[in-house]
DNA sequence: CGGCCCATTGACAGGCATCAAGTCCGGTGG
DNA sequence: CCACCGGACTTGATGCCTGTCAATGGGCCG
């Protein structure tokens, strides 16, 4: 497994591949490199004393993970699809938030990367109803997920999602069978969907009823 | 847990009150000014397109919130009890983060304290259950509550509390009931209560009890 | 080819949201 | 001081959602 312990000091925009399923950080390790995505998708994972498994976040490339928000990660960072990524250490990211402050006015941009998709999962799934969240969950990531002859590129398992909904794999399933039922969105092969009605699904994410 | 010293960024500041149900800010409004608690409790509430409602954390003094991690703030702060604040300009926020930072090389200490609980309630509405949610969320602020006379001062509705588990003010009565009856709280008044078996509280909260 | 993981589907039970009614409490105004 | 009122809490009954278990099929990789 990858620990970041022999990582140059001052990686100079190294890019680092790292394969699938493979862990950029682990929830407790000591906060020492912030990792910023070039390529490929990640998940912030934490794992509950009674083995439950949660997805924190979906992160994508250009977000920064592993802030140093506090003295230890707050959750593991595991590649979905194979990644590429470059760290900085904490202390040159640091000289960079300052900068970019002084230079732009701007402090926090590459803060929200990290935050706001953690915040914006806590309303997700907060929401009642199966297809609500599974809804607001592809309103939240198919702009951020690659595309292909029209086709988006969905590169997640429905464990991953159902971790991350806070439901199980077989309710996505049936969601998922549902939407296609509904002619809301197509499944043309595996790894791929279409958005066949993005208002109906803007609709249903916001609560309107079926 | 994190805990913040309670220490004012800036002694000159001017402590305010809010009363009872007032809002410090809203969703939306552009993040001029980041909000120090002095005293009481705070909500952050977000409202749904359907007009739910939900409580992404609750905050307390010692906390900065309302940080400028996007342009505009991401939920409504509201007072739960009577509160006493106070704001800061975003440029002296900036400064003295700044400051902090150079003295004792610790960048974000302040950020935590909006993030954290955000990231943790994230984590406990995703967990299975409803005893066991109640019982994390429980865990997660009763060291953060006053105490008097041996007994928490607990000035949270269940209303609130339903909002911030995501569940219905009836469920949450019904949990407390059934907390109340393995003797794992009590509640002697209205808007108090006492922890009987902190050991079971954090075994539930862990998932132990189905 | 065989093993493994993921996706799919069905059956079933249980948890919890919902509705409804009743109680308690604090606040307000007469 | 008391009557009134609205909001919060409590409790019961009911039905749906969805979590769980089980079995099957399909795709990928060694």
């Amino acid at each position: 497994m990858y620990r970041p312990a022999f990582v140059p000091i001052h990686p100079d925009a190294i890019e680092r591949p790292a394969g699938h399923g493979e862990a950029l950080f682990r929830e407790g390790d000591p906060c020492d490199y912030v990792f910023e995505l070039c390529g490929g998708i990640a998940r912030g994972v934490s794992f509950m004393a009674s083995g439950e498994r949660q997805i924190s976040a979906f992160f994508f490339p250009g977000d920064q993970i592993g802030l140093p928000v506090a003295e230890s990660y707050r959750f593991t960072a595991e590649a979905v699809t194979d990644v590429r990524y470059v760290c900085h250490s904490r202390a040159r990211w640091h000289e960079s938030l300052v900068r970019s402050w002084r230079e732009e006015g701007r402090l926090l941009p590459s803060i929200c990367a990290e935050q706001d998709p953690i915040f914006r999962r806590g309303i997700i799934i907060g929401r009642h109803g199966l297809l609500v969240r599974l809804c607001a969950f592809f309103i939240s990531v198919i702009d951020r997920l690659p595309e292909e002859d029209g086709m988006i590129v969905y590169p997640l398992s429905q464990v991953d999602v159902a971790a991350y909904l806070a439901t199980s794999p077989e309710s996505v399933c049936r969601g998922l069978r549902q939407l296609r039922e509904m002619r809301v969105i197509a499944a043309p092969e595996r790894e791929r969907m279409v958005v066949l009605d993005r208002a109906r699904l803007e609709a249903i994410a916001s609560g309107a009823h079926s």
